[in-house]
DNA sequence: TGCTAAACTTACTTACGTGTAAGTTAGGTA
DNA sequence: TACCTAACTTACACGTAAGTAAGTTTAGCA
């Protein structure tokens, strides 16, 4: 069994660019293969269709993001270092060709994606929430963090709020983000 | 110059729905003239092309918001009654059809979009940001809201927030609104 | 050396979406 | 009554996107 090229996964690293950047229905075969210098028909040889493609991104992002959160978790890493590192994620990303987050590229349009890509994107939305739930709560207890109601409703309260801050730096072309995650800061930190 | 049919906003109609509903990419012309039971090119008579009929869209979201932002300062609408009018309107429409914003339909594809429509778009943004900030920084000085840092920082944050979260109740099937929403107010309100 | 399978390319098909040009209908006007 | 114009329909052109079938190359193995 010959392993001859990294294609496959240049064609995700790529797909993930674009659909960060215009939408999982702002970009084509044509834009991945034109970019990676390969015809239209080698990324059907890997990716037969446009949803097998969507749901390998949103599965890599699962994966990645479930890595990270134990890795963080393993090495006990302080729950405010946590926080800060997924709101200078954001704030780095949209200054880059990621703007969008990967919820906030899918979930608008989330009609058209097939079934099995809108429970993965569904598994993947969960997976944030439920972390950013400990993360909130464990916080509080801590007393480094300090915030009323749920830390499930804070939670959602927060990740909406990136979400619709990176589209808005899109358009803006100004980091709404690094507002928006400061006023945070400010109302949590203590 | 006679004065037939009211196509034109019914088209104007059927397309909001269908931007709200699916985002800009998500819809024809095809959609909108099988839905009205006319052809295709009578769409393309209203407006030529795609971005006429986008523009139009988002400069009656600008004509509607302006008319109610003065209706509401000339009534001297109570501040919290205009933070009320503003979650209470996203929480029902995402239960409806129009489960987008105009902003988080337009905004995460906001490339694909022509110059005018992204001008028109900025402005209808800033037009929504000024009358929350006014809103908040009125709510903070008449003591009946609450809130840390500048009303304008707080605006961003609470209508991203808003924009993120009905994006995420299309997905979720529930309202995430709603709950988003509750959180604010709870924090808001004294 | 010859075979096999992975990893492609070539060359299509099909469908759809935007857009246009030319013809048709039906009110209102001279 | 004849005409004019708004508001369409008919019938296209054109580009692009997804997807497929069949042929070609190349690495590794028997």
């Amino acid at each position: 069994m010959p392993r001859l090229s990294n294609t496959k996964e240049k064609i995700v690293d790529r797909a993930r660019e674009l659909l960060q950047h215009r939408g999982f229905d702002g970009f084509s075969y044509r834009d991945i293969s034109t970019d990676l210098g390969i015809k239209n028909a080698a990324v059907h040889y890997h990716f037969p269709s446009k949803d097998d493609l969507g749901l390998a991104l949103i599965e890599r992002y699962v994966d990645e993001t479930r890595a990270e959160i134990d890795a963080a978790r393993q090495a006990r890493v302080p729950v405010r270092d946590q926080l800060e590192t997924y709101f200078k994620r954001a704030q780095f990303e949209v200054e880059g060709v990621w703007s969008l987050c990967p919820m906030g590229a899918l979930a608008p349009s989330c009609e058209t994606l097939s079934q099995p890509m809108q429970t993965a994107l569904v598994r993947f939305g969960k997976l944030v929430i439920e972390w950013l739930t400990e993360v909130l709560e464990q916080g509080r207890r801590d007393a480094v963090l300090d915030f009323e109601g749920s830390a499930d409703d804070k939670a959602l309260q927060i990740s909406s709020a990136i979400q619709g801050a990176r589209q808005m730096s899109k358009l803006h072309q100004s980091n709404v983000v690094a507002r928006v995650a400061d006023q945070f800061r400010g109302e949590l930190y203590r």
